[in-house]
DNA sequence: TCAGGAAATGACTTCGTAGTCAAAGACTAA
DNA sequence: TTAGTCTTTGACTACGAAGTCATTTCCTGA
């Protein structure tokens, strides 16, 4: 497995100190006072000084220590992102969205990767003491966690999700006019029912698109045949569509709560059941993963806007961050028919 | 698209401040010295005194800032990981399992998102301005990158990437056995000869395995008839297939750099050129993807462990951290062959 | 040329914890 | 009991930058 490890070593130079502002005065012939000043931003100094700070702090390659100043000034540069275990089947980029725009904000993302759907007060205050400006959390928090952040005046927003309660800022996707769309379609079938295949019963996501279905349905006329509770795997998919199949219900038309499900549902009408799709059963999926559009599936969906969504987290967690009174705010973007082959 | 963000204020609780150890300290009644041993390792302080300090601690919601912790100790119990944005296309994931083994080793993970596949000085001293207890990264770094972390004791994995010159801590992987296996299994064809359709140019990546099949093949008896530089896309794995099918020349095996441009191949002999898989042409990837393994696709693959790669790089960098001397080492997980029906 | 005001700069303190050192307390052996 | 060792504790300072305030410098207009 392993190729029997190479292992040299090297002295390392000795006086490798990082330099610090006193260091950079020093050189420059200025104070520590001014350094600082140079390397914050709405100060006042002379072009010549800056030019000679600069000119020295780059001959020592001198950064202003982060901690320091998170010490002293509370900021710290950083915004938590609180991911879970879970989170990543749909949109694994997801951190990658949102890392990104941390970075252009200015700002760096400390990533929290835990294992459960819900997050707690002591998660909380161990992120809190990282001195973070910001949360953006892709879990649900707890009432007292969110409370603590709102004591610590660190704005938080909820990715993906919304606080039924407390009152906080959230980005979630409204399903309503995609929905809509969709079984504006779907009425061409001739048949107004469908069955669906839900997420896990306690996951925020599953339970507003169960209810995002709901409603656009019986706007639109539907019955909801049958509704199946599944785990978001394109196995589960699969075998509840064989099982639809092999008890003689074929539904004409399935809606699935995310991509995975409803691919595996294709795969099964094909492989499993001969049927075909859309011809026999129309399948719908939601999320917009990129196998949706490769050729094989053309699969219809929904799209979820993530890389908006992450944009619209982020800028709402740094709107919030001089701000000293809490403010809360529901905001949603909308989810968008992609219609393809398979409905 | 945005609902009318409902917006509401709430006065936030004015003394809401986050405890010191000082606070903490006063009622208990110890020093502030005490109060920092108890939340110490290796600290020596008595039971009935700890209890009192930790019963104080609940009760104001005491942690230790980070920061602070950070100025004095120099240790700020983050580990940087440098992600590139073209790096998520095969392992999205990465992210998620570095910040799992990272959590687990009782650290967090800063996250940098950046551009381009090469870093250089300007950013790890950036990086290095957090004081980061090590750097794993994802992305080539510079000579320079490298020499800076070292100069700051700061311990350096390359994840997934080997550094030709400097003397550096890596994990990668070994394409060796795995390959060895394949061009065993792909002799009983007959056609000791493939196609093979590589990643970008100046991808690291890209180029050990170009390199691994070369090897691999020679020293099967195989001959590379053509090599086609690609992109890791799916669409650039269907239309490379496409125009060769269209030439007339269609290769017998078709290896491809990673499993998204295997699988668009496969797409392209079914949708456009009418060729069964394996029959006509057997196709092998490089990742193993969950989509490899779908009944769709049933693609053989070269499996890339991803996981054990992440625990392996943290491993790596914790266990240097309270080493002062560096060392260098070349560490390689051996790839695994898949074997599915594409070939 | 000089007064008045704005801009630039430096000395000093602060942030919250870790670590150093010395003092006090507990315990052991004779 | 007493000297000697080990453990526990507290006072104090360092870490590196930011902010406060006082001082100096630079301009402007009369």
């Amino acid at each position: 497995m392993t190729t029997p490890p190479k292992t040299s070593t090297k002295a390392l130079p000795p006086g490798a100190q990082r330099a610090t502002s006193h260091d950079v005065a020093r050189l420059a012939g200025v104070s520590q006072s001014t350094v600082s000043r140079v390397f914050r931003d709405g100060a006042s100094v002379t072009q010549a000084t800056r030019d000679r700070v600069e000119a020295a702090a780059r001959q020592v390659n001198y950064r202003p220590s982060r901690a320091a100043r998170a010490l002293t000034s509370n900021r710290s540069g950083m915004i938590a992102v609180i991911a879970t275990k879970p989170s990543h089947r749909a949109h694994p980029e997801v951190l990658y969205d949102l890392g990104e725009e941390i970075q252009a904000a200015g700002h760096r993302q400390l990533v929290f990767v835990l294992p459960e759907d819900r997050v707690d007060v002591a998660t909380v205050h161990d992120i809190l003491s990282y001195n973070v400006d910001g949360l953006i959390s892709c879990a649900v928090l707890d009432d007292d966690a969110i409370e603590a952040c709102h004591a610590a005046r660190v704005p938080v927003v909820l990715f993906n999700r919304e606080s039924p309660a407390m009152p906080v800022a959230s980005i979630s996707c409204d399903h309503g006019a995609g929905l809509h769309a969709l079984f504006a379609r779907l009425a061409a079938y001739g048949t107004p029912e469908i069955t669906y295949l839900a997420g896990p019963a306690k996951s925020f996501v599953s339970a507003s698109r169960l209810t995002g279905v709901r409603e656009a349905a019986a706007a639109a006329g539907f019955a909801i045949a049958t509704v199946l509770q599944g785990d978001y795997s394109f196995d589960f998919g699969r075998k509840a569509m064989t099982e639809l199949g092999g008890s003689g219900v074929v539904p004409r038309i399935l809606l699935a709560a995310n991509d995975a499900m409803a691919l595996g549902a294709i795969e099964a009408c094909r492989r499993d059941l001969g049927l075909r799709v859309p011809e026999d059963v129309a399948i719908v999926g939601y999320d917009d993963v990129p196998q949706a559009s490769w050729p094989s599936f053309e699969l219809t969906t929904l799209h979820q806007p993530v890389r908006d969504m992450a944009a619209a987290a982020v800028s709402m967690a740094t709107a919030r961050m001089d701000v000293p009174e809490f403010q809360s705010e529901v905001r949603r973007l909308g989810a968008t028919l992609r219609l393809r082959g398979s409905a």
